[in-house]
DNA sequence: TTGACATGAAACTGAAAGGTTTCCTATATA
DNA sequence: TATATAGGAAACCTTTCAGTTTCATGTCAA
């Protein structure tokens, strides 16, 4: 199941801060473990870890990787987190109901 | 912060799963442990991990800890997975909006 | 084609996580 | 009051995780 490698992948304070920094567009590699204190092996094994979980996505460009967001993949965790919601937010429930009727 | 102790929370499965059985009311300790292949004590501190994240309470009856769930800690989860289905899914966001604006 | 730059990969370390066994304490109840 | 029941707590083990250092590889540019 992939399910736990999202919430696996999300458990991270420094791999959500990573998912931020791409929601505003693709980084290399450098451009990335440029804004952290770890070492760029250290961000490399968390950008793996994302990318298990299916979060990022990379591209070659020349000698670089470029890691680009891909958001799709916390529906897992939206979902999960719904079910629960209907226990504490009736309103938001009923909403999420709407957009899942008239769904693509 | 205390965000960080939602997401090591719901990051193990078996928390995921006790608070699903949560859901449907509070159990005790003996009722949850029950359920698993793992012994009482490592069940133990599975709930307080999650109590730790704000997701159970604890009260005693007698001999027994009852534990109930407190979904509202996944408010925390909710805000954040919002921050990036604006990404993939602009009704829903916009419907989000539409929650807050007129929002208790 | 040489050197600088961007990254990959492997081996290692320390701490945290998930689990167990063993024993202790508190509360019902026969 | 003796005993069974429900849970707490501590010590220990193993694996995973986050991080490091060191070295190798591939690509660009002078």
């Amino acid at each position: 199941m992939t399910e736990q490698l999202v919430f696996r992948a999300i458990a991270d304070p420094t791999r959500r801060s990573i998912m931020t920094m791409l929601s505003s567009g693709e980084r290399s590699l450098n451009e990335i473990s440029a804004q952290y204190e770890m070492t760029r092996p250290a961000v490399t094994k968390h950008l793996k870890i994302l990318q298990e979980g299916g979060l990022i996505r990379v591209r070659a460009r020349g000698r670089e990787r470029l890691h680009a967001l891909q958001p799709e993949a916390l529906k897992t965790v939206s979902d999960w987190v719904s079910f629960f919601s209907q226990f504490w937010d009736e309103k938001l429930a009923d909403l999420k109901q709407v957009v899942e009727a008239d769904d693509d």
